[in-house]
DNA sequence: CACCTTTGTAAATAATTACTCACTCACAAA
DNA sequence: TTTGTGAGTGAGTAATTATTTACAAAGGTG
């Protein structure tokens, strides 16, 4: 990927996460890329084709995330770290997550089963503590921390942070 | 309030909500509501106008619902409500509540200072019930139910009925 | 060198955008 | 009967939109 090709990646990216794709011309790209518009086209095809190589992005640190709490072995450690990760996450990381929860919104990004491994693994953490009802309290649990991702990009993580304490004494940890 | 500058308002809530304010152009809202698009400048100025209009729709709303939980005079009752509220949300304002998700996303429309006295009133409960740190209960119990909600708008409330059921027990309800 | 592919641009494109203008119509007060 | 007003419209407007076209460098390969 050649150098202007991720300087428009990375403008798009902050424009669509902190504008909105709809409220971005492909002219305010350009110029703030220092670009010529015609080459978005040329390495991205359309307007829509820039949008998902950065979905493409979002996606793979996605997978990422997950794969690290589903690689953890004891119940305690999955949750703790699903707590954990959600304040982990990098400042410099704050459009892309952006990007994402805006793009839920519309059906065509919204694909929630892509979750369904994370909640599984949450399920079977809380069955193994011997929870009552191990499926809602991982549904719960993921909710919950959704939210409070949500909080921190739009208030930062400190406005947060007495949050993750809550937590984890709630799960005793 | 004549009957087209309500067909107006109507149909620019559902394109607004579903599709984003910046997809729909007032020609789409002037056709759908069978009206000359001159008409949308005549009666609210431009579109923001328009979006503003729909604004204070929703935010009636918002202190109507919040009134009432402010009105209950015990913690059991004061929390329950909260739950049950989420819950009681009818199918004809799902376009209102998507349409304040999503502007919410805009720092123009975020105001969370309006939540204050509610996040207040249940500090209050929580702390009558004798919990520890009522302050972030509140806090978390506002975030999981604001999280419940968005499952509503996108999954239907069936989906999300079995956790109604789950708090009501964590909160001794 | 010559040849081809990739990277890049300036300029033009047709369509769409939010918004304005000049106007008619129905109705009510004077 | 005149005068005024708000509701409503069709036909514009200038600016912006995403996208294309034609062309110029640049870079690697034989």
């Amino acid at each position: 990927m050649t150098e202007k090709q991720q300087k428009i990646l990375a403008v798009a990216l902050e424009l669509f996460a902190n504008e909105g794709y709809n409220a971005v011309s492909t002219k305010m790209i350009a110029n703030q890329a220092r670009v010529s518009e015609a080459l978005i086209f040329r390495h991205f095809k359309n307007k829509k084709g820039l949008l998902d190589a950065l979905y493409k992005q979002v996606e793979e640190k996605l997978q990422e995330l997950g794969k690290s709490i589903l690689e953890e072995s004891t119940p305690e450690s999955t949750i703790r770290k699903s707590i954990e990760q959600v304040f982990a996450i990098s400042e410099e990381d704050y459009d892309f997550w952006r990007l994402q929860y805006k793009l839920k919104w519309e059906k065509e990004y919204y694909q929630p089963q892509k979750m369904q491994p994370l909640i599984d693994k949450a399920t079977w953490a809380f069955k193994t503590l011997g929870y009552k009802n191990a499926i809602l309290e991982a549904q719960l649990l993921q909710k919950t921390l959704d939210s409070i991702m949500i909080g921190i990009l739009r208030e930062g993580k400190a406005s947060q942070l007495p949050l993750k304490q809550l937590l984890l004494k709630k799960y005793s940890l």
